[in-house]
DNA sequence: AAGCAGTCCAACCGCCCTTTG
DNA sequence: CCAAAGGGCGGTTGGACTGCT
């Protein structure tokens, strides 16, 4: 059996109070990060060290930018996500401000039905082989995967007539099924998608090699891109 | 106004990878 | 080289909130 990553007796859990916040910054100020397994003790926080550290990285941290995604960052997390898959973290290192587990919930919450409404599976970025039936309203599909704009073109397409979200999650799971044999062979999700491809909050003096990566990793994503050529998502930024 | 269903998001859990001794 | 510890990540959950009937 595996030792839990704390003592989980006497630590509190759920909802943080504006005390807890306001050590826990005081602490990392003074302090700076690291160390979480040692940093609630010190800095007299009566929390687990992992919950101290998602604290700080999902809502505490100053640089990070609250409130609702922009349509440029949509996009831009749709077409990291044709390319990256689930890969959060890596799909917020290129959005400044942003953490992971706020792409990921934007992405589970908005994102991922906007797709599923418009009959493409969100998990390999095709269009759904099972095409909604005849109705003029789904016209849009085709439209928006031809479409050289971006994806605020999406915005008129979402009033398809799903009435759950169990339904949503029913045809994403058809859509899959379906798509699985195509998908098993040479997937995006086999490509080698090198770490290289993300640069999270880089350090100033690590920034002109980033820069030499930032070159190589658009070279690759284009490379990438052409090898999903069939992916609906990836056409509308065209 | 009340009850219900759906949505959103902060936080937790457990696995995996990296580092350290 | 190996095992243990620490850190990071993605998946999932639960509760607050909102909108609809």
């Amino acid at each position: 059996m595996r030792k839990p990553c704390c003592e989980k007796e006497g630590t509190n859990k759920g909802a943080w109070s504006k005390q807890e916040d306001q050590k826990l910054i005081d602490y990392i100020k003074s302090h700076g990060e690291g160390c979480w397994r040692s940093l609630p003790k010190a800095a007299g926080l009566h929390r687990c060290g992992k919950s101290c550290r998602l604290r700080w990285i999902n809502y505490l941290r100053p640089d990070i930018k609250r409130g609702n995604f922009e349509q440029d960052e949509e996009d831009l997390i749709i077409k990291l996500h044709a390319l990256l898959g689930n890969r959060w973290s890596l799909i917020a290192g290129r959005l400044p401000g942003r953490t992971d587990n706020e792409v990921k919930n934007y992405w589970n919450s908005h994102i991922r039905k906007k797709l599923i409404k418009m009959g493409i599976d969100p998990n390999n970025h095709r269009l759904n082989q099972i095409i909604p039936r005849p109705n003029p309203q789904n016209d849009c599909v085709s439209a928006a995967a031809t479409s050289s704009g971006s994806m605020s073109n999406i915005s008129a397409c979402t009033k398809a007539p799903i009435k759950s979200s169990r339904e949503i999650d029913q045809r994403a799971s058809q859509a899959t099924s379906v798509l699985e044999d195509e998908t098993s062979g040479s997937s995006s999700r086999d490509l080698n998608l090198d770490l290289t491809i993300a640069f999270p909050n880089p350090p100033l003096q690590v920034e002109e090699e980033m820069q030499k990566n930032i070159k190589g990793s658009f070279t690759m994503a284009r490379e990438i891109e052409t090898t999903l050529q069939h992916s609906p998502t990836l056409a509308l930024f065209r």
